[in-house]
DNA sequence: ATTATATATCGCAATATTACGATAAATAAT
DNA sequence: ATTATTTATCGTAATATTGCGATATATAAT
């Protein structure tokens, strides 16, 4: 996170920027919206599914497990990943329902730059 | 983002994933809950508000305006930030809102590590 | 016991992020 | 015109992230 001064915010502004900053890398987001299609992932379905080395995704789905947005069940050989939080579910198909259209340039007309 | 390959990912993934990342900052999501509680700022609140220099306060700002977040409108010497989408606030309320109760070790039973 | 399968971790290189002071730019006030 | 005021940008150093191959670990199958 380069150099954050990370004892000055409060616990709940931490907790839940720890949550975006998750989600805020696309091989995460598509592993996340692979689970809300699919209910369940292993990690060989995401390393089907994206382009990256098994070590990358096991990298990803561990911050998410981390974050809290994941949990994991070992079965086998393999771990059954889920999300963790039926109110994660619901949050992420609001935002996905919602028209976002965000323009690069929201407001140039009445921007700086 | 390190080393990212960009060029995989649909654009709704990379567009949403770019608005959490800009969320996934202690310091831009407390400008976006400065936001939400009091409507507009100024550069300098948040100057008055974090202990970081305005040089950083402008880029967190910067890139808030980028991921289509907040809107600025020049006002004078100075520019006046708001929500840009009536959306976000609904969803950020809503998080807020939500016990996201997320325990670093969430599964510590059932999981690999 | 050996081999196959699946995931996690290590070590490294490339790149991105963060923060700061210094400075530029642009409007407002005297 | 000069001086404040406010925000944005530049340059730089410290740190974090990302991705990969190689390897470790752990269960399952033969």
């Amino acid at each position: 996170m380069g150099v954050t001064k990370i004892d000055s915010y409060s616990p709940s502004v931490l907790t839940l920027s720890e949550v975006f900053k998750a989600l805020g890398h696309p091989a995460r987001l598509a592993i996340v919206q692979y689970l809300i299609d699919k209910g369940t992932c292993i990690c060989g379905d995401i390393v089907d599914e994206l382009p990256l080395a098994q070590a990358s995704i096991s990298r990803h789905l561990q911050e998410l497990k981390n974050a809290g947005i994941i949990k994991g069940q070992i079965s086998g050989t393999s771990v059954c990943y889920c999300l963790s939080d039926a109110h994660l579910n619901a949050i992420l198909t609001l935002i996905n329902s919602i028209n976002l259209s965000i323009p690069k340039s929201c407001c140039d007309d009445e921007c700086t730059s």
